[in-house]
DNA sequence: TACATAGTGTTATATTATAACAATTTAAAT
DNA sequence: ATTTAAATTGTTATAATATAACACTATGTA
């Protein structure tokens, strides 16, 4: 197990919390009231909370969420559903996808045990 | 069918020739003998080529890359595999993969025909 | 022609992310 | 308990990625 220190506690509380993803910046703001002044000190945290697996970075979107899987601990193999109109994003904890996605085998019989897959649609409330 | 501007076919042309992703602003230095000059040229080249679907971006590395994948033209559901050591990126065509993707429902029945899927392994040569 | 749509050129600026260096804290190892 | 190594912090500066706003030009179509 794995003890956050100030910093990362800190960013992972307010990530946590957050309804939708944040972005550095946004996450920056509202860390300043606690003395985190500096882009730097945001990035090493997030940099180290998407290491162990709390948070994930929604790549297409630069923007960081939650583990909303707490089987999710170091795993990078990350999947996501985004609402393209409310950018509503959530956490695909598919046992299906996940062995489908990792037993995948390319062109060249190779298989990848890290992968990101983000889904794009609209989520319920949008259609 | 769809006939290129100056501006894109000259983009297009330089990521087609590339032998791995190309960063904006790596194509805008190499365009510049090209006549184009700003940014701003570039990106909204990038955006049409993506939205065309004769490029397509790398999320993870913000790079684009040339479809390799003749059928993709205005598709949106993308899978590629990037080499963690050397960064090559191979387009992957999948007619099983591509399936079971649109065809996946998430846990409210929801399906997506857009999807970008991203794996994470050393290539061939990288092994 | 007249009109709409797409593309261009340009300057400025916003957003996202890292480099480099010094100091401090924490956890282990002797 | 003392030494050592690893991780974390604080700070300033800067790099890399991307968009806003505005004026103008080309292209296709009615
Ligand atoms: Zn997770
Ligand atoms: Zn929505
Ligand atoms: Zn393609
Ligand atoms: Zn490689």
């Amino acid at each position: 197990m794995h003890t956050l220190s100030k910093n990362q506690q800190i960013i992972f509380d307010l990530i946590d919390k957050s309804p939708e993803p944040m972005k550095a910046y946004a996450i920056l703001f509202n860390v300043q009231k606690k003395g985190i002044k500096a882009p730097l000190q945001v990035y090493r945290a997030l940099d180290k909370l998407v290491e162990i697996g709390k948070i994930h970075k929604i790549e297409s979107r630069n923007a960081f969420i939650a583990c909303q899987n707490s089987s999710c601990q170091v795993s990078k193999a990350t999947a996501f559903s985004i609402c393209e109109i409310c950018e509503k994003v959530t956490e695909i904890s598919s046992a299906s996808l996940s062995k489908y996605l990792t037993n995948f085998k390319d062109k060249d019989g190779m298989k990848y045990s890290k992968y990101n897959l983000e889904f794009f649609g609209l989520c319920k409330k949008c259609r």
